[in-house]
DNA sequence: GCATTCATTTGCGTATGCATTAAATAATGC
DNA sequence: GCATTATTTAATGCATACGCAAATGAATGC
């Protein structure tokens, strides 16, 4: 995923380690832990440790709790809508300045892949391959809209909702109707439309989110 | 400003200080300092300055490069239309937010006396309280947006920004038009129009982009 | 028993120490 | 002189040390 040739540093195998920790569910959602133990677990010793959960904290995954240890943010049904606001200013701006950005469908190739992959997967019904792909049809958006500090934002939110994400996938419906918004987002930016890309675009996005905050309402999940 | 009653650490004191000698240009955009060295002048070891440093990193203010110090941040026009653009969604939202969340006049009481403010300080061209309270009016905007997350990027994007616009605070016509948006954008909340409030402040927060480019342009200003 | 004070533990915040390695400088060969 | 290599310097990244204050538990008074 990250071929980059240059080692990293063991601060940054510590946020390395712990995102993967936490998105895994190794680290619960809710949970305590302290500095030292994490050191151990890491091998390593806790400045890293520290530093890697300072960066952590100020992505929004955890918090730092004075004697209590780190702790690892839940994400309530609120938390969500507040993300799936913020994601949707944001991807409608990348999509709007996409559409206005006059891409050629070469420069669209990495978009229409993922819109491929996502179409096959649903056929065979591999959701965790369609929801990758999702992911990096949004990434794609956000990337094509060249703004990197919406981008970087979009990364935190994204980050936060991944748990969520992947604890609702197997209870929603079949993406149908999305796959369908992809294309035609598409479509609208090849075209330079950018009222009607942003249009379709937010309109995908607060479904999602209402779906969303239905399953969550509906398994009884406050709290992932 | 902040008159909490516990004391804060010296990380915490670290990050402030670092704030304030980033904003007055103490430290110098696109200057180079030690950990060392700022250890030595804020008279604390350089653990509290590296986890300072982390946090402002993180928050976009200056960049950690090994072995050349902390680096603070210049912000070119390019930059500049990146923030303006994530400044006018987010804030958008806010008043979409706001409108429709049936606030009384006694809720908005903050906002409307910010806009007061805004209107003495123009009658008696004190462009000093002018920024403050305009500065206050939007992040006041975006707390009743009831967003915190939202509130979090607009506040750390406006921090990004402030160099700059205490910079072209005197090169600017006086902000007559801007307290007129203010006025109708509090008009369009109070009365719950969302469309309107949107509407009105996109345009807003687009002329103060187009106005803040035009100013950095004419006056040669490729980085603040 | 229950509250209150005192003692103990322990996790954190900060300081300090140290090995590593990038950068700077000097030395060497041509 | 100039390029190349060896040497020195020094800032960082990480480990470790340590004191303080919060939390826990024990002891005391009532």
């Amino acid at each position: 995923m990250q071929p980059s040739g240059k080692q990293l540093s063991t601060t940054q195998r510590a946020v390395h380690l712990l995102r993967e920790m936490i998105f895994r569910g190794d680290l619960a959602a809710g949970s305590d832990h302290l500095e030292s133990e994490l050191a151990v677990r890491l091998e390593m010793s806790r400045t890293p440790i520290r530093e890697a959960a300072l960066t952590l904290a100020s992505q929004g995954l955890l918090e730092l709790r004075p004697r209590k240890g780190v702790r690892i943010l839940p994400v309530s049904p609120d938390d969500m809508e507040e993300i799936y606001d913020v994601l949707t200013e944001l991807e409608c701006l990348a999509a709007r300045r996409a559409a206005e950005a006059n891409y050629s469908r070469h420069d669209l190739k990495a978009l229409a892949a993922a819109i491929e992959n996502m179409e096959h997967a649903l056929e065979i019904k591999d959701l965790e391959n369609w929801a990758k792909s999702d992911d990096l049809f949004h990434r794609e958006l956000v990337r094509l809209g060249q703004n990197s500090r919406a981008f970087s934002v979009f990364e935190m939110m994204n980050d936060q909702v991944r748990r969520a994400r992947s604890v609702t996938l197997f209870m929603r419906p079949l993406p149908v109707q999305s796959n369908e918004d992809h294309r035609q987002l598409y479509e609208a930016i090849a075209k330079g439309d950018a009222t009607r890309a942003v249009e379709i675009h937010r309109d995908h996005r607060q479904n999602a989110k209402h779906m969303m905050l239905d399953l969550l309402s509906k398994h009884r999940l406050n709290s992932v």
